[in-house]
DNA sequence: CGGGATCCATTAGGATACTG
DNA sequence: CAGTATCCTAATGGATCCCG
């Protein structure tokens, strides 16, 4: 914040892929939630229909309960995914991503994709690297 | 790896997102990468070329020395970018996106359009539910 | 200029046990 | 079933000083 001096002298030389300072924070603090540990695992698991906790959890296999609670939860603060809860006796709650997360589904995805073409050739990198 | 036991019992239905159990490993070792706290933004600057070390400093902005040369370091070893160091003085090193590295770029890049998009949607969410 | 080395605080995240 | 609560460790990351 508090960058420019008068509104001419703003536009810096393509400070960053086109990103004003300005907005480097808040692309921060996104990059910070997507980027945790498990957020994109748990939307990818989302990405092909509603699941209840449960099977989120067996499908992300070793997530701890407590992480995934959390990211839930954080998810839906975020307004990513809704959380449907069925007032029945066993309790059923179902996760979906909203229109929002959506968008980001099409990003995960395609993020997986590259991560699952080119994983041999990042690994093989890095080996010959660690030599 | 090792995973299966016979190849019959191996493809459960619709594991997550399509992924099958085994990829879900790698795939999570590329995303603890990619998802830390400053790779995609060290990517995302040097989407629109090749930058030295203290441009990139100065780019991000409050990224710490010892964040930076870590980042760049395991980018560089999983061949994601590409380092140069001219024999001059003062010395020059300048770091760029490889063949590999351009394929992130694009994701990263569509990443960084949808966090600065929706920012103020997710925010908005954010404090409704905090309340 | 472009780092490396060290020390330290914070935090993320796992294990376990318990609950409506 | 779908969580909560507590404890505790490992990893992340910042600050600082130093070096070629």
């Amino acid at each position: 914040m508090t960058v420019d001096g008068n509104a001419e002298s703003r536009r810096l030389p393509t400070p960053c892929a086109g990103i004003p300072i300005e907005q480097m924070q808040f692309v921060r603090q996104i990059l910070d939630r997507i980027g945790d540990k498990w957020t994109l695992l748990v939307i990818a698991v989302l990405a092909d229909g509603p699941r209840r906790y449960t099977d989120v959890h067996n499908d992300i296999g070793i997530i701890s309960q407590r992480m995934l609670t959390l990211t839930l939860r954080q998810l839906h603060q975020d307004g990513l995914i809704s959380r449907t809860a069925y007032a029945e006796v066993p309790p059923r709650v179902e996760y979906a991503l909203t229109p929002l997360g959506h968008g980001l589904r099409d990003i995960v995805t395609a993020l997986i994709d590259w991560a699952a073409d080119h994983y041999d050739e990042i690994r093989a990198n890095r080996e010959r690297t660690a030599t």
